[in-house]
DNA sequence: CCACGGATTGGCT
DNA sequence: GCCAATCCGTGGA
């Protein structure tokens, strides 16, 4: 197998529906230390400030959103519903308030150490193993991520995303997003058909 | 199997 | 004061 490279900075500064269906099958990494958690995205929603109301950049900048309005090549956590973390991966240019939503991922390497992050033990049933990064939130748990990784920059060391081929539009489906009570119709949600980690079918 | 509601913080009005 | 880009446990069918 060829050695993955790094997706670089022009990657992220493309059209946010563009980066959010060519992240499907890319893998996610996080670094601790000496090791890497590494899961292939399966699952995203896009997200654009300038017509979504639903994106959390429609109102305009403030001290919580700010991350969002970056170019293109950056994490933006949220912090929601009192106890869960959500990662986005920045898109577009400077201002746009663009960002593709990480909804699920398949476990990749670094099992053990998501097992831990998530459920504080080391042996986990089948199910528990389906439950580990197949939602938002639940990514965010496995990997680690919480309020200090908001911001980080992508073409970094601490985070990033690693390249794969690119998938054919066939394996790609888009459905409405999840969770949202604006713009509920826009069919922004973006996912790899029939993978068992989605966050729904 | 499915539907419902509780948890619990902080951003914004 | 309201309520959220969620998750999980409970309880009924």
């Amino acid at each position: 197998m060829k050695p993955q490279k790094k997706l670089p900075k022009k990657f992220y500064t493309r059209d946010v529906h563009t980066v959010a269906k060519e992240l499907l099958g890319k893998l996610l990494v996080r670094k601790i230390g000496r090791k890497h958690l590494t899961g292939k995205i399966v699952e995203v929603e896009a997200y654009e400030g300038s017509v979504d109301e639903a994106a959390h950049t429609y109102g305009g900048k403030t001290k919580r959103n700010k991350v969002m309005f970056n170019e293109g090549g950056f994490l933006y956590v949220y912090f929601t519903y009192g106890m869960h973390f959500c990662s986005n991966v920045v898109a577009g240019k400077l201002n746009e308030g663009n960002a593709v939503l990480l909804r699920a991922v398949e476990p990749v390497n670094g099992i053990d150490q998501m097992t831990i992050n998530r459920f504080k033990k080391k042996n986990i049933s089948a199910v528990e193993f389906n439950n580990l990064t197949n939602g938002p939130a639940k990514i965010c748990s496995a990997f680690g991520i919480a309020r200090s990784e908001n911001g980080t920059d992508l073409t970094g060391k601490e985070i990033f995303i690693l390249d794969s081929p690119k998938l054919s539009e066939n394996k790609i489906a888009a459905s409405t997003r999840i969770g949202i009570k604006k713009s509920v119709d826009l069919p922004w949600r973006y996912y790899i058909k029939n993978n068992s980690f989605l966050s729904r079918k």
